[in-house]
DNA sequence: GACTGGCACTCGTTACAGTCGAGTGCCAGG
DNA sequence: CCTGGCACTCGACTGTAACGAGTGCCAGTC
């Protein structure tokens, strides 16, 4: 039961007049505005095929056809051509981008850039700790048997906890614990310090034992073990263009996700493969994403990859536009990491 | 023309029937659900004065009766009664905000809770680092011309800046950069350091002086000229109650307005007075903001405010109620922050 | 003088019937 | 295998009518 060039051709107009005109598309209108070479009952002829193999359906009886979403799979994994970005948007995302002055800018100009390009919602994950390395552990005294533990990460990362000590520490050996996780640390992968910080324990000088003690519990369990993930988000401004007609009139459901960050990991921070990956409405795990479409990729300095990015949209998206437009901005944000 | 005290009574009535009921309320349903001992026919005179007096308004003839803004308003400084927390609701915010390891955790546990409380959008303003204290200042070498600048407030805050030194600064003067300026800027507040850095350039032993001189440029440029204000937001899912029955229609305005950090911070921010503010519908100066409420305060150890927060709804909310909750969640993360 | 019951009136909401037309499926013929 | 023609479906739109919640006003009562 194969697909004919032709009927490929007529799912991939379909899709795209969807697009762009938000409205059902039948087989007239279809053969008015490409070069289909048939006319409009042959055109229905591939509709009803297509429709049988479930890669369109009617919203009703008199009306045109609307793609499903094995309709978009196959237009996103066959049919799609890859839509350079315009002078326009380049430019667009130099400017955007120079003069960020700390990771947070970065992030924050980078989910902003997505969301005004892509005119969807933009999720930007930060650097992953996981995939980060230690670059400087430093210990600052709050009062005699507190200490705030601040970590900086190769990535730019930087994260701080408090530090309750079992007992008063003087100043001095602050000192020297602070060289002694960061002899032993700095440099290391943050997946791989577990063991290291086993060692610092059992290495250290009796007087410090305790205070080590504590401060490698609060390094393993805060740092380590719940790693810390952080993401950012604009543009749910978007969400609501094309009136109430995409995500079935309610908004509820699509704004509940988003306000769950590990939700947002899933969509976007699996990047096993380096290659970009899109989501098409139940394709993702997530009842309330039922109506939404993801478009993401991994980013980072050079080949290595240590956060997500992507866009969240209706199903009915521009998706070459949207993939195009997510590798970019990856491409650009690895460039400027690589520069730290 | 004064209005006496029934009238009151009865705008009083129309308000809390509106706010629960989502409905115009008419003359005979009053009477039913109010003791006011007096007939629908005396009611309805009442609120022909009521609304001559711009407070309630008919959305049509054959409506019932609607607050307006100004109605609001009378019912807000002169009518509501102050309504206790239950007990669950403190249960709810003690249980919430224990075991917060650090001050990220403390504000989105914070947003959170107050979003789930009052059901409306939460805005927690970070300490502001205008009104904070230098703790302690680090300087991290990423390269022999890079350093980081990690900046430890009192309240918490942590901040980072790479600084793109001059020229090679060897390990040991770095040594001497930290110390020089640790002795001179820590317990100083942030917005009194201008002069203190000022001294510091001018004090700097000669072969520190340009090394100096770009990391005073990076301290006041970027942490104290845009004292950098930060902001977490929960609840937007909460915009979606009501159906589409407030912000008549569309929440797109409401939405590009809460991406915006700069309107946020003069909703919530502007903490002049300690006492609980509250801005209805056009009192606020946002356009897109016209059919929302805010109810905002400020928080702090003790009595010092060192930062706001509040909720964002529509008009037609529950005030007594959710000024309630902005002020204890306010209160208990003061107490909070008062035990580091 | 203030309150009340009664009554006519307004006007949005709902229900229903009828028309229109975009779009389809099917079929016979090229 | 494609095409033109045709009957059919069904949502969108329109107009009409009945309904009822709510009001304003007025005359009467305490």
């Amino acid at each position: 039961m194969g697909l004919d060039d032709r009927k490929l051709a007529v799912l991939r107009a379909i899709v795209e007049d969807y697009v762009s005109t938000q409205e059902p598309v039948g087989s007239k209108a279809l053969v008015e505005r490409h070069q289909l070479g048939v006319s409009p009952a042959t055109v229905r002829n591939d509709m009803a095929v297509l429709e049988e193999e479930g890669y369109i359906r009617q919203p009703h009886t008199s009306a045109g056809r609307v793609p499903t979403d094995r309709g978009y799979r196959l237009f996103v994994d066959r049919l799609s051509r890859v839509k350079p970005l315009s002078p326009a948007e380049r430019r667009a995302i130099e400017r955007f981008l120079v003069g960020a002055v700390d990771l947070d800018d970065v992030v924050h100009r980078t989910v902003r850039l997505l969301a005004q390009l892509t005119r969807q919602v933009a999720v930007v994950q930060y650097p992953s700790l996981a995939r980060s390395s230690v670059r400087h552990l430093e210990l600052v005294p709050i009062s005699t048997t507190r200490l705030m533990l601040v970590m900086i990460a190769d990535t730019g990362r930087v994260e701080q906890r408090l530090v309750e000590l079992p007992g008063p520490v003087p100043a001095d050996d602050v000192t020297d614990l602070r060289r002694l996780v960061n002899e032993k640390l700095a440099g290391a992968r943050l997946s791989d310090t577990p063991p290291l910080v086993q060692a610092l324990v059992e290495d250290a000088p009796p007087t410090l034992r305790p205070a080590m003690t504590t401060l490698s519990t609060v390094l393993l369990e805060t740092l380590v073990e719940r790693h810390e993930e952080r993401i950012a988000l604009a543009g749910t401004a978007n969400l609501t263009r094309g009136g109430l007609l995409d995500f079935q009139g309610s908004l509820r459901p699509i704004l509940e996700a988003l306000e769950e960050e590990v939700v947002l990991l899933k969509l976007i921070g699996e990047t096993e493969p380096s290659t970009t990956r899109v989501l098409i409405g139940d394709e993702n795990e997530f009842d309330n994403l039922r109506a939404a479409s993801v478009v993401s990729t991994g980013y980072g300095p050079g080949a290595t990859i240590v956060g997500g990015l992507g866009v969240l949209g209706p199903t009915r998206m521009d998706y070459p536009g949207n993939i195009a437009m997510v590798r970019a901005v990856a491409r650009y944000v690895g460039e400027l990491l690589a520069q730290n």
